[in-house]
DNA sequence: ACTCTACAGTTGACATTGTCATCTGCGGTG
DNA sequence: CACCGCAGATGACAATGTCAACTGTAGAGT
């Protein structure tokens, strides 16, 4: 027997799990909230027991992949090499969630509307982590300006690769070579500094 | 007394108006074809007459702005100063258009879906208009490598200011600070690899 | 053991919206 | 002047987000 605020969490880990799945499989127009809930195993109306709303429950799922993403990083800097393949690793962490997971992607990045401390707070998280491997490369003094710039580019990367707006045809040009001239170019700046 | 086909095409204007003025006051749910029709002084069904649907409709707003980008950065050689302030110049008007605009930046940047050549290609003549104005700075045989890394970050800078995720608070830095770095750094390649 | 309450989940209903089939009116052509 | 084709209007429909009302039961209080 499970006790009701047992039974009352699955359903909303179901929910949130079926939102996420439904989004991968189908974009955001495939996110119905009836078929959120056939998927979870409950009615149409019983997302509206745990979240406050559609944008609320969307809400949850970004915040979640941000979540991941601030592990996903935090592990990046226990595996071997050095900090310069450190940052590469991260960055392509970043770029390899908008290609396997592109509307996840977007939603990560769509103007917060639901509960904005929810979503903007796991983001931050990932944030630190990331800011923490850029300072190992660049130092802590420069990690803020180095990471916002790293960090900003990944995602312009990202974005344009997905929007279909980074065609080899035109630029000549991969997401992985620019990652490695941005990284190169960061550490270069570094040494020339002192 | 105007000729019919004049009457159609300038509604075919007032509904593109329309949704483009929906679009930048109250985002993107604000555009039902409703209130496009209503302020394009048609009913809602007039729309299909002129557009497969409402996304090939939003395709165009967003192609319009391409173009409209395409002759600004178009102007933007023709203006004095060194290349390095019209790159920078050229890679703000696209981040201000974010800031101004950020609804109508957003459906740029979105994956193409009504008719993809209509977009693409509107798109693709900005890109060359930038092109160009980096192929001043750095010369033509890395412009397109340089053209892809300051395009790609000023699209990231731009989305994540417009997201929220940005934030100086945590970065201690600004848009414009990150753009004059990219420019500086890309004038410095330049000269360090003769 | 019995009762009662709070709450998870269901169901009916409704307004909004995109879309299409059908209808209407008129400019242009013979 | 008759006719046709198209721009636009309108009725209808299915899908969807949302909420009010309802139901059943786990768990607390006695």
């Amino acid at each position: 027997m499970v006790s009701r605020s047992e039974s009352a969490a699955a359903t909303r880990r179901a929910l949130v799990d079926a939102a996420a799945g439904l989004l991968d499989a189908g974009g955001p127009e495939a996110v119905t909230l009836r078929d959120v809930g056939a998927r979870a195993g409950v009615s149409r109306g019983a997302a509206y027991r745990h979240f406050a709303d559609k944008e609320s429950l969307l809400t949850v799922v970004a915040a979640e992949k941000w979540e991941w993403l601030a592990s996903d990083l935090h592990g990046v800097r226990d595996r071997g090499g050095a900090p310069e393949d450190h940052v590469r690793t991260a960055l392509l962490s970043l770029i390899r969630v908008g290609r396997t997971q592109p509307h996840l992607y977007r939603l990560m990045f769509s103007t917060p509307r639901g509960d904005p401390d929810t979503a903007v707070r796991a983001a931050s998280l990932a944030q630190d982590e990331f800011l923490a491997i850029v300072s190992e490369l660049v130092g802590s003094d420069d990690a803020r300006r180095f990471g916002a710039l790293l960090l900003t580019s990944a995602h312009g990367i990202a974005g344009m690769e997905l929007s279909g707006h980074l065609s080899a045809d035109k630029w000549h040009t991969t997401a992985e070579e620019l990652v490695d001239t941005l990284v190169a170019a960061s550490a270069g700046s570094r040494r020339s500094r002192g």
